[in-house]
DNA sequence: TCGAATTTGTGCGTATGTATC
DNA sequence: GGATACATACGCACAAATTCG
């Protein structure tokens, strides 16, 4: 019943032994020795404590040690797992993935052997944020379609995006939205094509950050795990911004791959 | 003399005030106000604790959280100071990169004003650890020829690379090593060519991660803070891996842009 | 130059909130 | 709704780094 003694100086361990490190090791040895097996839930923060004969802090610590580097996952009021090892899908991003037809993000699911698909929610007529209109050339405050994805790999979430278009730019043609009409789901490049506008290249800036709460939640995800925010913007052969995107890919669920063309 | 009493439980705030968040929120207040410009030192723990009435532990944490947060910037045994709000170097990825002659860092050095630099600690006849090996198409613990870089603008270190190169491929060369010879310098894509190896495409994954203690004291940036490491290949026009670099671009130094033709 | 004072960083402990079953 | 288990906020002591007399 006597809550975790507060150990006094003299008694403290030589350091190392006993330490949230050292029991970290121990969890890590166990998991590879298959003591614990991906899925399985640890027993809880005061049984390993008592066991290792440490405080219960200790514990904790080291399991959010080893759950900042994706070997454990916790679930509130539920327990400490051991994370699976989940197959990681490869996300192609170069101008090989733009095909006259087709979607990219279902060619990369294919090319893994994963079925593509995705959910999306548009709204025409929000008017853009200052960052987004800079991007697009626009006012802020000017008018544009934005559109939610949720891409999933064999039904389950691995990455986000919200994209913006200037309402301008379609307003009154059949490719208003991204996910209606003829061209639903074909890709920026070929709705744009459909109404005599040429995308000619892509600029993409990757920035590390940790996921929110939200995004967390979304893609199945730690809380603090890391991500790589894009922010995508295609121009026409212009030089013209036509569409701005920021995506959220997770890097616990997948790999990012730039293939770049030599030419001297 | 006394050190930080343990409030007992009666006198605890309702939440909310005192609490770590709110002095971060305070803090930044300061900050956002100029009590404190970049570069400034903070007063001490205990003069903001006992300033908010509050334990010095809630003043660390929220620090802390500031600190993660780019806004301020730790030096053990000195103080805490507002960071800088350094401009940060455009790090262009792309085809247009690799010029016949001339390095590419360089050239992006000199799109942004900064004058490009770096050093460079070659060594033959290492042997490949398994996952370079596994790059190489090599076996592992064949010889190959490993380069530090650090690469600097106007003098200061914005990011890290180790190129590894197989030995057989430039042995007896004048391109052995990328840092000497008539080539120095000049790209892994030059000195290829030189020997009669056209290099046609390059592979890039950029993976988000904290930086290391050691990375962070190279190139003076906080120890967590975020970095994308970028795992780079060269194939030559056979298909074949000639040279693979990890390389380091601190966020807080370095803005990643690809930049991606699009052809239909 | 060297040691003591100051300041941040790390490791570990306690109390309470909150989600899940 | 209660029990259980993780999450968050807060606290202490000491190590490590720096600074300065």
């Amino acid at each position: 019943m006597r809550p975790e003694a507060h150990r006094p100086k003299v008694e403290r361990r030589p350091s190392r032994f006993g330490t949230q490190l050292s029991i970290a090791d121990e969890l890590r040895r166990r998991i590879a020795e298959h003591e614990w097996t991906p899925g399985d839930r640890l027993p809880s923060r005061a049984q390993i404590a008592q066991e290792c004969a440490v405080g219960e802090n200790v514990v904790r610590r080291a399991q959010e040690l080893l759950i900042s580097q994706g070997v454990l996952e916790g679930r509130a009021g539920s327990g400490t797992y051991v994370a699976e090892p989940r197959q990681r899908v490869r996300v192609v991003r170069s101008s090989a993935r733009e095909q006259p037809e087709g979607s990219p993000f279902r060619a990369d699911m294919r090319a893994v052997g994963r079925q593509g698909d995705w959910e999306s929610r548009s709204e025409a007529k929000v008017p853009a944020p200052a960052e987004i209109a800079a991007r697009l050339g626009i006012a802020e405050g000017d008018p544009c379609v934005r559109t939610a994805y949720e891409f999933l790999a064999d039904g389950r979430p691995v990455q986000l995006s919200t994209s913006w278009e200037p309402y301008d730019l379609t307003a009154g043609t059949l490719v208003v939205l991204p996910e209606g009409g003829p061209l639903a789901g074909a890709g920026v490049v070929n709705r744009m094509a459909e109404i005599g506008i040429i995308v000619s290249h892509a600029v993409e800036q990757p920035e590390p950050r940790q996921a929110t709460a939200e995004e967390a939640s979304l893609l199945g995800i730690q809380k603090g795990s890391l991500v790589t925010h894009i922010r995508r913007t295609y121009y026409s052969d212009q030089g013209q911004p036509v569409e701005t995107a920021d995506i959220v890919v997770p890097a616990a669920l997948c790999e990012i791959v730039y293939e770049i063309p030599i030419t001297r």
